[in-house]
DNA sequence: TCTTCATGTATACAGTGTATACATCAAGTT
DNA sequence: AACTTGATGTATACACTGTATACATGAAGA
């Protein structure tokens, strides 16, 4: 059992809140209560609320992101596609609420298509790109621009995990989870050579 | 001109600054103060200040909505297609914050998938989904299920627009748009027959 | 022993939504 | 004409928020 240094209690602590009641359960008073410290010493460690978030989701998101990468093995370019699609769905339903913190909230700072993710700066969309890029070279794919079809399959998989986190889906996850995937080959069919 | 009951001024006022900076800026008490009554008064004709916002981007949402049917009219289905989902890219780029919240907040009284929309309660869904049924009968489209594809449409559409909303892309208007359009023929040639 | 600095506390302020109690005034009703 | 009622407003207060400011504490180094 490490022992905990103060920012990693008050990260622990924040995240619990974060994961089970989302960003708005994030007050900083509940937060150092929980670490059993007053609230202005949050201050301390993190300039403000917002960047306690940011840190938050940040974190989350990059234990993971790792999963992208595992997944780029599959042979099948195709499956290949749809096992790297998978991950983003995982990581939707089990944390809903850092999902939406990490990809729906506006973030200024944030990687920018094209041109940050042309420079390869996502190891995420890297591994998406680089299969349709293989894909094309295969003759598997249609001819086309690797990195704005991954874009196209990202935003479609984020259009669907975002309707359904804004309730628009009456399906449970397991139905869910099977229109996603159907959704998804609508699009790769229409990427096929 | 004609005179207004206070109701109307509050939502005229309200939806003055939620349509320019946003539902965070919305309080009570600016409302309140920009009408000229005080902030209890509104809850005379408002139970809550979630209620209001909540009338605000349903009403500024269907005032936007008959466009969805005013463009079922091109005769070839795939360019209705594309047509239909045009005012939504609109309505997202003419007032952004009305559209986060009349779409990426979770709202548990939304329409749901599938039953909502295949009872026909979704307006704007119909036309689309109405399109994708002509599109199969004449044999334009695949053989599959209108209402799934019309979902696979709209989240497409959703998707590259929350992502545009969320900074992901350094695209002015103009590009995104463009996107936009070649995004969604990329799904569009998955479901021609 | 003295200084310094990291880390914490205490207090206060301006902001939020809204519950509660009271005021005003026009429209019926007797 | 007098009285009641109901719709609409105000005034005040409470609990909550993020955080600026000032001060306390205690360990490390000189």
């Amino acid at each position: 059992m490490k022992k905990l240094t103060t920012p990693e209690k008050i990260l622990r602590a924040a995240h619990k809140v974060f994961d089970r009641e989302g960003a708005d359960a994030v007050s900083m008073r509940r937060v150092a209560e929980a670490v059993g410290i007053t609230p202005m010493a949050i201050y301390r460690h993190f300039p403000n609320r917002e960047a306690l978030l940011k840190r938050l989701s940040d974190d989350s998101f990059n234990t993971v992101a790792h999963e992208w990468e595992a997944r780029a093995t599959h042979p099948d370019i195709l499956k290949r596609l749809l096992a790297l699609l998978e991950p983003y769905l995982n990581y939707a339903l089990e944390h809903p609420h850092l999902f939406d913190h990490a990809f729906s909230v506006r973030r200024d700072d944030a990687r920018r298509f094209p041109e940050d993710f042309r420079a390869r700066q996502s190891p995420t969309l890297n591994v998406i790109a680089d299969a349709v890029a293989e894909g094309v070279r295969l003759g598997v794919l249609k001819q086309d621009d690797p990195w704005d079809v991954a874009m196209s399959l990202w935003a479609h998989a984020h259009g669907l995990v975002a309707l359904y986190r804004a309730g628009r889906f009456s399906y449970d996850e397991v139905r869910f989870r099977k229109f996603y995937f159907e959704s998804i080959g609508r699009l790769v069919d229409g990427i096929k050579a």
